[in-house]
DNA sequence: TGATTAAAGGACATTAGGCTCTTATATATG
DNA sequence: CATATATAAGAGCCTAATGTCCTTTAATCA
């Protein structure tokens, strides 16, 4: 696959939080990796990662939790490829190539960065918001399937 | 990244044997090896599947070595990710989920079903002999370039 | 202030892919 | 047949991703 498993696992954690939280509520690490059957304490490093970035917000002690950061719906999703993968993948040559450019092409050098531009605009135009928009009944049933 | 170093050290060396073989000469996992900085051993352990799966041919012995099979520059390079990578990615669930459908999609369901699409008919369409024509004349210093 | 709660952080276990090395085993040729 | 050549095959190592555990830090409330 090409996105790592880190990535799902937050994708989701973000989606569920943006679901579930409201001016009082946060949500806890323990309410999302049991409602999404994910490995809690990955989960936790992963959030953290992602707090760092700028996407959550967390607060410690009671009533603590996560919550997303005020301009997270409109932010793409891209970000969060970054944050969990990085963007390295995007550019870097299927064969291996250390030095495959336009000028030097390796013999997929074409076909795969049509491909790529592909996928890094799905990533790059769809926001947290859209995602959350475009499957609005059965999310809590679809991040939760597994 | 998309697809494994398998896939990569393999291309490489199919197109190889193709630019370097006639018929008498076949050609040697070390002279592979060393002219496409590739590990060796690992490089023969992909070859070897590649011949299973009937792609290659190989004798041992002495004048030994690598050859291709009749149909292979008819053959698409999609059969090369099934050898080296297997094609679950395709099927497979950007947020691993078990079961993603048209009935059940996930959030990015269909904008990854789209883009996987695309990608797969890159590999479906291009055979080896494409891969080598378009790149004829600096096929062999392309190879070789990391 | 002390008890409780939840995230942060360090340290370690597990697994899979990538890679190396050694020992068979098959073949051609003298 | 014996020997040299070259692939086949299998055991084992290294590293990075994934996953677990335990301690520390910070926030809240009694």
């Amino acid at each position: 696959m090409f996105l790592s498993k880190s990535f799902g696992y937050a994708l989701r954690g973000i989606l569920y939080i943006a679901v579930m939280q409201d001016e009082q509520r946060k949500v806890q690490i323990d309410e999302i990796a049991t409602k999404l059957s994910v490995p809690k304490h990955f989960l936790g490093k992963i959030m953290q990662q992602i707090v760092k970035a700028g996407l959550l917000k967390s607060t410690k002690g009671p009533y603590g939790g996560f919550s997303l950061a005020a301009e997270t719906l409109n932010t793409p999703v891209i970000q969060l490829v970054e944050i969990t993968d990085g963007m390295e993948q995007f550019s870097m040559c299927v064969l291996n190539f250390k030095y495959c450019n336009g000028l030097n092409p390796c013999p997929l050098h074409y076909e795969m960065e049509a491909a790529r531009i592909n996928y890094l605009n799905i990533f790059s135009k769809k926001t947290f918001g859209d995602l959350l928009n475009d499957s609005k009944s059965g999310i809590l049933k679809s991040l939760a399937a597994n």
